[in-house]
DNA sequence: ATCTCGATAGTCT
DNA sequence: GACTATCGAGATC
C-alpha cells in the first residue's frame, strides 16, 4: 500500500481571526505520526474563541494555563477539563490577540485499529459514526492528545501537525453550517460553531439558529 | 432523537 | 471554594 504524503498548512494560514480560521480548517486533515503508525482524521467541526469572548479561557487575561493562546498562531493549545478531558485547540489571530479554535470532530481517515484500542472497543463503533473522534475529549483520546502537546507547532511536518485536504475541493463545494458553540453559558449569542452541512462525523447537532455559509463568509 | 445525571481534578479568586 | 469549551449510560419519547 503506498502512503500518501501531505503538505502542513503554513503558520500564516492562522493569523487570521478565530471564526475565519475556524471555518477555512473545516475539512483539513489532522495528522498524528506515531512510532505505531500514522494517525488521520478530516476536520468536520469547530469553534472560535476570542479575546473579547467571555466564554473564551482567554477573556480574563493571560494566566499560566492560557499562555500559549497568547503566544504566535498555529500552535497547538490543549488544556484539561472536568477533571478528566483533554481539550485540543489551535492559536489564531496577531500574536498576543488570545484567541483560538476548538477542534470539537473529526471523521476518522487512516489509522482506525488505533483509534478503536484507545478508545476501547464498543459496539457503538459500528451504530455511531461519530463514536470514535466525535467529540473535543473523544478527538484527543483517539488521537494520543494530552497536555504534553501543549504549545507544539502545527505548521511544520512532525508528531502532530494540519494538512490541507487530499482532494482539491473547490471552495464553493464547501458546504459550512454555523450555530451556537455547545457547552457554554457565557455569550452564547455568536454563531461561531462551524459545521460541514449534513455531515454525520460531527460531535452533537446542531444548537439555535443557523444559517449556511461560504468558507469566508 | 433528545433528555437527564454524576464522575472528576486542575485552575483561578 | 467555585468554577468548568465533556462523556457515557440509562431513561423516555
Amino acid at each position: 500500500m503506498q502512503i500518501e504524503h501531505y503538505q502542513p498548512i503554513s503558520q500564516q494560514f492562522y493569523t487570521f481571526s478565530a471564526p475565519i480560521v475556524a471555518r477555512r480548517l473545516l475539512n483539513c486533515l489532522l495528522i498524528r505520526n506515531e512510532n505505531k503508525g500514522r494517525i488521520i482524521g478530516r476536520i468536520c467541526d469547530t469553534e472560535a474563541y476570542t479575546q473579547d469572548d467571555p466564554a473564551s479561557h482567554s477573556f480574563t487575561g493571560k494566566t499560566c494555563r492560557n499562555s500559549v493562546m497568547f503566544g504566535p498562531a498555529g500552535h497547538a493549545y490543549v488544556y484539561y477539563t472536568y477533571g478528566m478531558h483533554h481539550c485540543f485547540n489551535v492559536v489564531t489571530g496577531m500574536e498576543g490577540s488570545g484567541e483560538a479554535v476548538l477542534i470539537r470532530a473529526v471523521e476518522p481517515i487512516e489509522g482506525m485499529e488505533q483509534m478503536i484500542g484507545r478508545r476501547g472497543p464498543s459496539r457503538e463503533v459500528a451504530n455511531r459514526r461519530n463514536y470514535l473522534c466525535g467529540g473535543p475529549g473523544r478527538v484527543c483520546v483517539a488521537l494520543g492528545i494530552d497536555h504534553s502537546i501543549n504549545g507544539w507547532k502545527l505548521y511544520e511536518i512532525s508528531q502532530l501537525y494540519i494538512a490541507s485536504p487530499a482532494q482539491k475541493l473547490e471552495q464553493d463545494e464547501i458546504q459550512i453550517v454555523s450555530s451556537s458553540r455547545i457547552g457554554i453559558t457565557k455569550n452564547v449569542e455568536p454563531l461561531w460553531r462551524f459545521t460541514l452541512k449534513n455531515d454525520p462525523y460531527i460531535s452533537r447537532p446542531l444548537r439555535k439558529s443557523n444559517s449556511a455559509m461560504n468558507r469566508d463568509e
